[in-house]
DNA sequence: TATGAATGAGTCTTCATTCAT
DNA sequence: CATGAATGAAGACTCATTCAT
């Protein structure tokens, strides 16, 4: 069978913004396509009709519906976590780090709007098609990293030891993508105007940081979440 | 053409109690699969066979792939939310609003383990099979209630006035679903055992009441919250 | 997935002498156009619309393409082999032995005709789609025990050592198929009439046992066989 | 349309040793995958893959599968016959005609080594997707001759009048197509070495010269046979 | 010469659905 | 109630073929 040259390690590839070629036209497609109505309920057909080709043509450049969905992970959402997890500083505080995986996670989000429902759908759940594709590129030790500073941060009693410290660090993670996957329904229901990024990200770091009570901190907190989220675009 | 007599809205069969009749023996199948792999991945056939019964089958007592799916709606999903909400009542303090929905959906959960998943991948995410089926049947009066309490207690100062009330509800309930739909994943990740549902609720109270910073009330609110879970089982 | 009752060792059913059901019908048409025009060269959509059903239904007997083949094998060719060489008994003359053999392949070839076209291109064939499956039901001891008829004979200078003798039983069955498989071409070629049956079996019966010298034994022995051949029918 | 210059019946190339260029690479490659699946299992893809070139050379050398056929038919199967028949000499007995077209068989097929497979499945067979096209290349006259030096001998009574001249000229063809075309089979089957090209020379002609009987010409044949092998290579 | 890109048709397979019994 | 039989539509994948470069 024919194999196209091109090979899923091309370097240089700037992450998150699409060139115009056939190939990554039909990446993008996937992935938007994946994120609304799940990789199950999605055909390759579809696919290629939202790339403007043929269904043949996945197969050109993907061999098979398999190697698409390694390639998806592989050059999409790796690049992502990689985004989100690789300047994680081990000097750093814990409530930093978290406020930067946090903050980076978004901005990844923003560019990829895609990530939060696949996540949901596919990584996270219980025979997600992503999930063992996708947890092998989890790093592990950045994630450690964190939960080390946090159970530093309980022993000094400054942090909140009811905490399991791994598990926050994927509820921290899990909210986002949660709240992101499912921005627009809340507008459905409660006919709200559907919430803006910065109004989410400020109630997600609140909820993170400081839960439901604990009114005390909030005042001056919230100047400093807002000074860091005005940085961000 | 022949129709079945039972109808989706037979009255007086008790929740979570499935009868060992054939048509509850498919809702149990579709709701346990659909789970596992998601709707769109789950054929009617896989559905039957795990029921032990023919195809036709499926389409004697449901008519339609659709129907069946309106069923496990009506007869297994708004029954669920029923039991979550239902208990909810005006007069109560917002943060014990908060620990009952928990609770119950805890306590819900574990009768109907399925629910988390399905919850996940079907009705919050976007393109979700059973969203707009579902959410008809979510009780926005109460949420509302819940919402309003909230905001009276921030209106005190005495509940964290960064978070935003009725979203505020959302993601207690998702981070309750989420966190009980990916209990098996890190320990698939960072080897260790599966984390408990007593564990699993500790964590997630504690974080939803008091987040990552806030080790003062950390030690009396200890007390509070071992009681409540003790009394669950 | 739906199955067919319908088993592979369905008892009782005669051999060559299709039933009238869907099932036996998609294999006859399969065994046809298997010998017509090769495996590989078949579809089973073809097979389908000889046995005047729909492609699905093939799906719905037989699963699969690879069990179509499997049925065709365990259905229609071991009982082939059976009829050939259940008779076969260890006190025989090794001549007789032969044309015993001989004999039934062709009566068995009347009944099933595909047989021989089979046989060569899917069995002998290098990379023949039935080589594998058909082997296994060679019966190698009764092989054996006419390989060792035959090197007696040697061994006591009556029959020609030259030939090796269980290669002898292949060549013997190889030149029967061969024959049958190319009945027609020869008067393709040779504008002749098509080759009786009966004017084929005197041919390779004699090439067989007296090959083209030794005009001899010629005379007396055409009156064995033409008398051997009149019983068969 | 652009042309290739090449067409099928370039003159002077000399038989049965490939030159280099990819046309006859292609050529060759196609030859070994047909004998190997057959050709209906074979794709231009994956001549085109054995002959390290794309698909895209295939059409530019052939134009159309149907022309690459041709050219295989035409470049490498015609010149085999020709190889094999040319030498047929009227004045020559019909024993020795037969040892000879025997002996040249042998020999192109030692280098042309997918030729019997690809006559058995392609030519002989009904339904051989080559057959028509090589059948119109038989030299049929030089067949006639042989046929009839056959047929003289039977008159004397020196040959065995049981056969049916015409006829006996395919057998023999067949018999060692058949046994070269499945050399290794038998060892599968019954565990032993895999038959040597002269051992299996040596049965065939034993088999088709005096036949299962007849062992007293036996022990002075057997000169003959071995001093005509020993000149062969 | 040579290649990558592109396509339409066809094949295998699955599936929801229908229907006679 | 229950099943086996049957089908049409759709999905994944292959392949011969074409074409611009």
């Amino acid at each position: 069978m024919r194999k196209p040259l091109h090979t899923s390690d091309r370097p240089g590839r700037p992450l998150f913004s699409p060139t115009r070629d056939a190939r990554a036209q039909l990446l993008n497609a996937a992935a938007a396509l994946f994120a609304q109505q799940g990789i199950a309920g999605t055909s390759l057909s579809s696919i290629a009709k939202r790339a403007r080709l043929t269904p043949a043509m996945v197969h050109y450049y993907f061999e098979d519906r398999e190697a698409l969905l390694n390639a998806v992970v592989d050059e999409r959402l790796v690049p992502f976590i990689t985004y989100v997890w690789d300047p994680v500083d081990p000097g750093d505080d814990p409530v930093e780090m978290i406020r930067g995986v946090v903050q980076r996670l978004l901005s990844g989000i923003e560019k990829a709007p895609w990530v939060p429902n696949t996540w949901m759908r596919e990584i996270l759940n219980e025979g997600g098609l992503l999930r063992t594709k996708v947890l092998r590129h989890i790093p592990v030790e950045k994630v450690r990293l964190v939960g080390a500073a946090i159970h530093a941060g309980q022993k000094k009693r400054s942090l909140n030891s009811e905490l399991d410290p791994l598990l926050y660090v994927f509820s921290a993670i899990g909210l986002v993508m949660l709240h992101m996957a499912t921005l627009k329904v809340w507008s459905d229901i409660f006919h709200r105007r559907a919430a803006g990024v910065d109004e989410m990200q400020r109630h997600v770091t609140a909820l993170l940081l400081d839960g439901l009570r604990h009114p005390s901190h909030a005042a001056a907190d919230r100047q400093r979440t807002k000074r860091a989220s005005r940085r961000k675009p």
